[in-house]
DNA sequence: CTGCGATATATCGAATCGATACACTTGCCC
DNA sequence: GGGCAAGTGTATCGATTCGATATATCGCAG
């Protein structure tokens, strides 16, 4: 997702495109090159992404020709329709998917792109998530307080106060979302979402 | 490393052992299958661990022989005396590998058993590392600042903020580890770590 | 003009993940 | 006393990912 909607933005290379996922997540994990380079030949087969000849602009590389290694080879890759439908799919998605550990924060730096309803769900989905967590961890920490040398509990007690921060993170951007939103439906039926 | 720090607690099960794992590093990533019994047998070959034979604890069973698919089998693993030894290295280690983001959360689970000077290297490496990143961050921030959107924006300062909790946090710890051993190299030669 | 650091593509082997298969045990309801 | 769901337990498969590395070009400082 993340390469999809980099690319979105604009055609780039696959090296500069290792460095924006890198900001974009805000400094946390960066794509390796075994992990690019393969989904980027995988995507291409895909048809979501394609290579522009630098030549002539109308046409495109085939998939299946160019090694080039040996000359000078950059490889400027671009969204073909297929990808921008891939990836207006994924900002539609509003499932459990979208709200764990390894998917949300992509999806959140593409929240702009995102309507208002989705957003709101997949918040509301993500604190429930983290609350979870939250409390197993207290229960957990509760119960073992006393077996625990000063270190572990140290551990277990900064990351409590982790997933803690994380849940008011996200209630505030609940509140915000809600109060942005309410012009529009304003009074309407507001049933208390059955939490299903 | 997880692994060995449990087993020199008491022997036990894969299965005990990947909860353990979970709960150990406060409910973040846990040790899945397709990690786990590779590992174990990876230790094995190494000769890190044992199967104690249930019958007769005095013996082990050999490496090769049990796939035991079948019948009843549970395998329960205990340190050998090669596998202490190469966790007592782990806990001595004090470089790089130790502050890093994968292993430090491990580490630090340990550290109760870990030298107090081992100690204090590592939490200022720790820090050190983390405050290179959150000064990376800081900089990268108030450079793009105004071309950000409101999400990506928010995804970036809650980021930073955690770093900086990070930071914070092992600054307590250093200062509490400094008071603590004071006692015992009472004024002795301090010379200020080349930070090399 | 040399050397160094950033840009850039690519691959290899090993480790990891996520899902799943299989089997036994325990408790609990009807 | 039967059934069956949830938990305990070992194990593997294919796909993905990682970390290290090879290779080559570009820009520019000394």
């Amino acid at each position: 997702m993340a390469i999809l909607g980099l690319l979105n933005q604009a055609p780039m290379h696959g090296y500069e495109l290792r460095k924006r996922v890198l900001v974009l997540l805000g400094g946390f994990r960066a794509l390796s090159y075994g992990s690019l380079y393969p989904a980027l030949k995988r995507m291409r087969e895909n048809g979501w992404i394609c290579v522009p000849d630098p030549a002539d602009a109308t046409r495109v590389l085939p998939a299946d020709a160019p090694p080039l290694t040996g000359k000078r080879g950059k490889v400027v890759y671009a969204l073909t329709a297929e990808g921008k439908e891939r990836f207006q799919d994924l900002l539609t998605e509003g499932g459990p998917e979208a709200w764990e550990d390894e998917r949300f924060g992509v999806r959140f730096a593409f929240f702009a792109q995102t309507e208002a309803d989705v957003r709101l769900r997949i918040l509301e989905g993500r604190r429930r998530r983290v609350e979870e967590r939250r409390d197993g961890l207290r229960a957990s920490l509760g119960r073992t307080r006393e077996r625990l040398d000063r270190y572990t509990l140290e551990l277990q007690q900064h990351g409590l106060d982790s997933v803690d921060r994380e849940v008011r993170w996200l209630s505030e951007l609940i509140d915000h979302e809600r109060v942005d939103g309410t012009q529009i439906d304003r009074k309407k039926n507001n049933p208390p979402a059955s939490t299903s």
